[in-house]
DNA sequence: CGTCTTATGCTCGGGATCCGAGCATAACTG
DNA sequence: CAGTTATGCTCGGATCCCGAGCATAAGACG
């Protein structure tokens, strides 16, 4: 049902606002009369919104560097004083964190390691607790500037919370005690879901309207985009595209189901066809298999390509992307010969004559902090959020 | 990439009129009153916003039954001078049409059977040629009020355009005929995404956000629907879950593509499992051995509900759902117990605890007219299209 | 070196939307 | 018939947006 929710004036008059500000972030050093181009401003209200977004504290211009003719015209840049986001990425061994700017630009990446020295040093409760710590220093160096808290997480995501992640070896989790108390909101987003926005914002998938990211580490995951906004469905776990039947129906799957897409284009289907046993770390030996040159590692490279091939073909009838963006094990995995038959021959004749294209994700490991960062800024720069910014700094 | 699209004030002035609109949609017969509190619309700007639609010949105010104290308030009806859309629906044997007004109330349902007098009375030259016809004589009947054709195909759709119409035997068609000239924009979907977008609007799903609709006929068809709008792809040939490889990969499908679903859930699965040819009336076939209570029949229809519970699961874990809305032969394939089992054990477990709900699509046959009414109606109702509206209509 | 061209920023008046407060109106209640 | 209640209408003020005109600061050119 489509809602009607009412913009109501005082959030209204942001608007031209906020569009100035997705620009920038959009476009981080872009002058005043590019802006103003671009989103169709006349001159004069041009000068109207920078001098209200500069007197809010939500940027600064300073002269550009001058080229060719004219006035010389201003960069805009996010205020010193101006809002910020925290970004967290959650990952097996360690946890990377960031404050960025409002137009995207980060600041020093952190990086903690979890603490492996005690017995429960992966445990959710110490995990938390030492985000929270850095959580509550960011708070007090930046106090009401920081707008929202995101994380990363590699983890089946419901209703805002942490379902499972089988990675970390969690089961559900509730994250909200990360920002409690803090009046600051936090945002939770899967790693590959955030990767595939951080693609389609900034990365291989800009020009493209819907976008398809996959990524596979162990099992595949993704997320389909629309004008850079994640599909997310009615409780924030949509994307789990492993969990496709797509494989071998005598499989049984750790989420549940059975011949799971998942199953079929790790590690753990590389050493099935090899005929090893399941491995510790399937990540590692996927890429070990990779490097092998011997006829039997090559067929099995083969098998687990098509099978890559064959589900990203499925997902392009379903869902009609204008590009298919992959990252992880599956950019080695599309190398081999196999992974373009598969896809050739799984697409409908429909897709045939100009197929989705797919291309390597330009973020690599970065990708789900980088997506976090979009999901705070999208929240700190909404049209809302921006209105009650500008309140409270007026009345400073 | 998130277009930073220019809402110019031309426009936006018609921003709190089109909310008025989409309300009168969502509730026909609702009150001014009831309209104004509904979007939050202060007295005095409800006064000014319905003066000003009736200036435009948008709506009409009738006094409204007298309900308790108060003064009395009054009924928004849309203006028997104002805008109207041309829907029609496209079908094997017959095409189906009406006139909407902005209330999305519909005239007579003129129903057209195809010339099959003629060799070629189902060509598309012949199918076109008559709706044109039509699309005419309502052309003269409306003129300028006539602000949208749409039509629902059982079509593959792409770029605007139908790609393959299998059921009628037709290759790429261009649709462009029916409106060219005219100055009357042409909008095309799929029959049974449209009949997901009815569902998603005024159906069985208005109360979900993300809803999943899916229609078994010949082939499975559907469509994921956020807030009321259909995810539609790059060339609006989304929604093709029939060309998922759930099914058995030795089975070639007229798509082009091996192992497609469509091939395990209708009249044509029912043959195969009975040991019978392929039937030439898929869906007459299926009816048929519905209706058997025959142990063999029993067991072909729980193999091919079994294929389709199952592969809804699948799509509840890649979408998230809310809610999964079923049409077609599905609603008494879901009647079958090996459905539900079938179901249940091929969500994640993450699903398990409150799966998504199904239920039985409320509009008939009629949902892909009605789709197309709402796809017309979205259109007459944006913004742009109605500041286009007023600005002819002032001018007269 | 002065003038022209070009691109841009700034100012100001007018039109439009939205809001809030106050008043007017028309029903029901007792 | 007076009081209550819900709603419509009017009006002034705040804000935004637009367009036109003017001001400004650079390069281009003789």
């Amino acid at each position: 049902m489509p809602t009607v929710s009412r913009r109501s004036a005082a959030t209204a008059r942001w608007h031209t606002a906020a569009q100035v500000l997705a620009v920038m972030r959009q476009h981080p050093g872009i002058s005043r009369a590019a802006m103003a181009q671009r989103i169709g401003l006349t001159r004069g209200l041009a000068t109207e919104v920078t001098a209200r977004l500069r007197a809010a504290h939500l940027l600064t211009e300073e002269p550009a560097p001058l080229s060719g003719r004219g006035r010389p015209t201003t960069v805009l840049r996010p205020h010193p004083e101006g809002p910020v986001v925290l970004a967290v990425h959650l990952r097996h061994e360690e946890w990377h964190c960031a404050v960025a700017a409002l137009d995207g630009t980060l600041g020093t990446v952190d990086i903690h390691r979890h603490d492996t020295g005690s017995p429960d040093g992966r445990s959710p409760a110490a995990v938390l607790d030492a985000i929270r710590r850095t959580v509550e220093q960011t708070y007090e160096r930046y106090g009401h500037r920081l707008r929202a808290v995101s994380l990363a997480a590699p983890a089946a995501i419901h209703s805002g919370h942490l379902a499972q992640a089988s990675t970390l070896g969690w089961g559900p989790v509730d994250t909200s005690v990360l920002t409690a108390g803090l009046g600051v909101p936090l945002l939770v987003g899967n790693d590959a879901t955030l990767a595939g926005v951080a693609e389609a914002r900034t990365g291989a998938a800009v020009t493209a309207g819907t976008a398809l990211h996959l990524i596979v580490e162990v099992g595949v995951g993704g997320t389909l985009t629309v004008d850079g906004h994640p599909v997310t469905g009615g409780h924030g776990a949509a994307g789990e595209y492993g969990h496709l039947p797509f494989g071998d129906r005598t499989l049984a799957c750790p989420c549940g189901a059975r011949g799971c897409w998942d199953l079929e284009v790790d590690g753990r289907a590389l050493a099935r066809h090899l005929g090893e046993p399941e491995p510790g770390d399937p990540r590692r030996h996927a890429l070990a298999v990779l490097g092998r040159t011997d006829d039997s590692a090559r067929e099995a490279v083969a098998a687990v390509a098509a099978s890559l091939g064959a589900g990203v073909a499925a997902l392009v009838n379903a869902h009609d992307p204008d590009i298919v963006t992959l990252g992880g094990l599956a950019i080695p995995l599309r190398r081999a010969a196999a992974f373009g038959v598969a896809y050739r021959d799984g697409l409908m004749s429909l897709h045939r004559a100009d197929p989705a294209t797919i291309v390597d994700a330009v973020h690599g490991d970065d990708g789900p902090l980088q997506g976090a960062v979009v999901l705070g800024l999208d929240h700190a720069t909404s049209e809302p959020a921006i209105a009650d910014w500008a309140d409270r700094h007026r009345s400073r």
